[in-house]
DNA sequence: TGGAGTTTGACCTTTACTGACCTTTGTTGT
DNA sequence: ACAACAAAGGTCAGTAAAGGTCAAACTCCA
């Protein structure tokens, strides 16, 4: 017995399936008109159905003549990147581990070595002095800042 | 989607690309009619698309005959973008300045794309709430996290 | 029957666009 | 001269049209 979120996740699949390119497009509203339901049905759909873990990333443009744009991510190297995301989703962020990490992605090219200078530059405990913020506050943080510079190393393709 | 302002952007960006000057000149009520909207459009497509952190500058003289005047700004070399950089990591740091500057820095080719995503993720506000932190704390983090990404890339170098 | 997953709606932010009103500058008639 | 007018461009607040968030309510099984 398929839901409604079913039929939405199946409905842009397919359109993923058939665009030429590497995402789609879609306007919230229109989308939400076509299956008879609320515009914020479709976040639902988009924050269930088409996470990073399972291989989708999301983006978006408010204001008139916004949309909301889903890539496909298609990893290079499989293992690699599911690894890495384990150690994003771990519950205490481990910034020596993560490093560990980004080096091995930087050997096996999935990210440059550049790239690797920026994302470690966020691994340096010391920026974070100053701020009041607890041990565990800034591991979230340094983890949430990690986990978005390596969407953003996907998004960005290649 | 593009809208009227991404048309004009684009309309614009083109007259310059064969303008054999450093600018173009235009007339407002002209360029109004052309894209058939009121004049007042056309000063919110030069705020929101041609400001000095993307690389514009814009000059009008008022009266009868006036014009408005749209500069290229030069490529920066090495010495003044990290002058520039000194300048947007002044004291008080803002954000979407930053983002100007970024997006300016990857159009001349300083950072790559998937750099800029990198370190635009830095700039997101949100990744910062929940940490006990005041407004002024954050901007100070994000502008030692913004400098510190930025120079990584450049001693990186190729 | 309790919890995970789904659906809804009230309220918010961002972006594009409009129009009324203002300032500046050149021209013209006396 | 110079006052009046015409013809530029500037400002700003308001409106509309997107998408975002979040918590409450609902459903469906194990």
């Amino acid at each position: 017995m398929p839901n409604l979120t079913d039929f939405i996740e199946e409905y842009l699949k397919k359109l993923l399936a058939i665009s030429s390119r590497r995402y789609v497009d879609i306007k919230r509203h229109e989308l939400a008109s076509k299956f008879d339901c609320v515009p914020s049905q479709i976040n639902y759909v988009l924050a269930s159905r088409f996470s990073l873990e399972r291989g989708y990333l999301v983006e978006s443009r408010r204001g008139c003549s916004g949309f909301i744009r889903i890539y496909r991510v298609e990893p290079v190297n499989l293992v690699s990147w599911s690894e890495l995301l384990e150690e994003i989703a771990a519950d205490s962020f481990n910034p020596l581990r993560a490093l560990h990490f980004l080096k091995r992605s930087c050997e096996e090219k999935l990210v440059s070595r550049r790239e690797a200078l920026i994302i470690e530059s966020l691994l340096r405990d010391d920026y974070y002095d100053g701020l009041g913020a607890s041990r565990d506050e800034i591991r979230r943080l340094q983890k949430k800042l990690f986990k978005a510079a390596l969407e953003a190393v996907l998004k960005g393709g290649y």
